[in-house]
DNA sequence: ACGATACATGCAGAAACGTGCAAGAACAGG
DNA sequence: CCTGTTCTTGCACGTTTCTGCATGTATCGT
């Protein structure tokens, strides 16, 4: 049994279990209730768990879940969700996209901010039950299941009656040409819909997506107030890009 | 069980049941009410409950969401939520109500089941969106953080729009006079939107909520068609039930 | 006013904790 | 290949914390 393995155990059965007994690991996995003692500790120490009288807790359950993708999240993604996060101003309402650089942004928003959430992904609706400041607003629909957002005419509908002073959009393809774009047509009116409701919309592109093109057209370059990436602001896709007097925000 | 989880289990209690009764939690978890009264105290001394004579009252609504829900799912929830699975047919339209119970029955609710799922949860949604053949409808609107599922007027009127063939509801209070009751007036109201939407409601009700009352009133038994819980079938409480007739499902 | 119930306090046994220590494994350098 | 170092692990010990019971007091309902 590698030390690792039991730190991994441990958190598994956190995140399953909702909690760990110092004495009942000891016994189910054959060592010293000791070593299961150490191991609590320095997740504490870590932030990874709560230590508790006879076991640990989960911190909470959305930062154990933010703790446990951040491993799988890469870093480009982090940090363009970081950046974006720190455009969000205290009072602000805030449309925010689906996906998972959307979620990354949802995790990173301070614990404590005054705001409003709005959304049509049940996935970030629920990653921020836990921010007591945060008033969230779920917009109805079909489910995409690639997608896990909620699309189509009645969420499009439901868009309408909402306004925000910041958009945060997702996009699979970002291109000089080809502007924004995205691979299903629904998706792509509801971002539409979506950035259409607010004051400035910024658009969230990890490295990997410029210089790429999907099927369907998202939004003009006219639309977009900035573009939130963590490629070099010096490579030549991405001054293609400032050409087109889109805001680069650089998240190295 | 852990000191912090009594603490859950008793902030859970304030918040479900909006009271706790120190002799009624001792003898449910099986330890000693001098336990019960002194984690009251404790919580109490952090501005988390009020203490009262006999037991503890939240000391808002707002702080009442807090633990309510990483503590796992008993035993008879897990069964009430089998039974009601099983009420699903293929191809049926199912109205999903939020909470742990409703949660339970989209997790009991067979992988490759053809149906469609309307609800007011994202996090009922988020648990769904791993059916592959489940076509899931979400019902936008504020989000409560307490409950965790949207209500208020904008998701009552998206209720208007969706017919279904059954709803599953989730309540805090089953009684023979009361008859179905919840904590807050506009949870109440979104549950009697959605039952009016389904040609047939059953009630979820694990054998606690059983004779207990809240504030509001949800609806009145001619409206409900049948009752799902583990509670005994022959119990005083349950015949009373099953003279307004109501259909009792037992999941012993 | 009375009995019943809930409460606070003190106490003792039990359980969990932290620390120091020694045996063993993994590792780096000679 | 050997040796010294470092890290990990389990055990022993003394300390702290928790829990349930017993006692006496306060509060409630009748």
């Amino acid at each position: 049994m590698l030390a690792a393995e039991r730190r991994d155990h441990l958190l598994g059965l956190l995140a399953r279990e909702g909690k760990v007994v110092a004495k009942d690991v000891a016994s189910d996995l054959g060592i010293s209730e000791d070593s299961v003692r150490r191991d609590l500790r320095d997740l504490a120490a870590e932030g990874l768990c709560q230590r508790v009288y006879g076991g640990a807790l989960p911190v909470s359950p959305a930062v154990a879940d933010y703790a446990a993708r951040q491993s799988v999240a890469p870093d480009g993604k982090r940090r363009v969700a970081a950046v974006a996060a720190a455009l969000v101003r205290p009072g602000n309402a805030l449309i925010l996209d689906g996906g998972t650089t959307a979620l990354a942004v949802a995790q990173a928003l301070p614990q404590d901010l005054v705001c409003t959430v709005i959304t049509h992904s049940p996935t970030i609706a629920a990653a921020l039950l836990d921010h007591p400041q945060a008033e969230l607003f779920l917009l109805g629909g079909r489910i995409f299941k690639h997608s896990a957002v909620a699309c189509g005419a009645a969420a499009v509908e439901a868009a309408q009656n909402v306004s925000a002073d910041l958009c945060l959009l997702g996009v699979t393809g970002v291109h000089p040409e080809a502007g924004l774009t995205t691979a299903d047509a629904e998706e792509a009116a509801m971002k539409r819909a979506l950035a259409a409701r607010a004051a400035e919309t910024y658009v969230l592109a990890s490295s990997e997506k410029i210089g790429t093109a999907s099927r369907f057209r998202v939004l003009p370059w006219e639309k977009v107030s900035g573009l939130i990436t963590d490629a070099d602001p010096h490579d030549a896709l991405v001054e293609q890009l400032a050409a087109h007097g889109v805001e680069i925000l650089a998240a190295g």
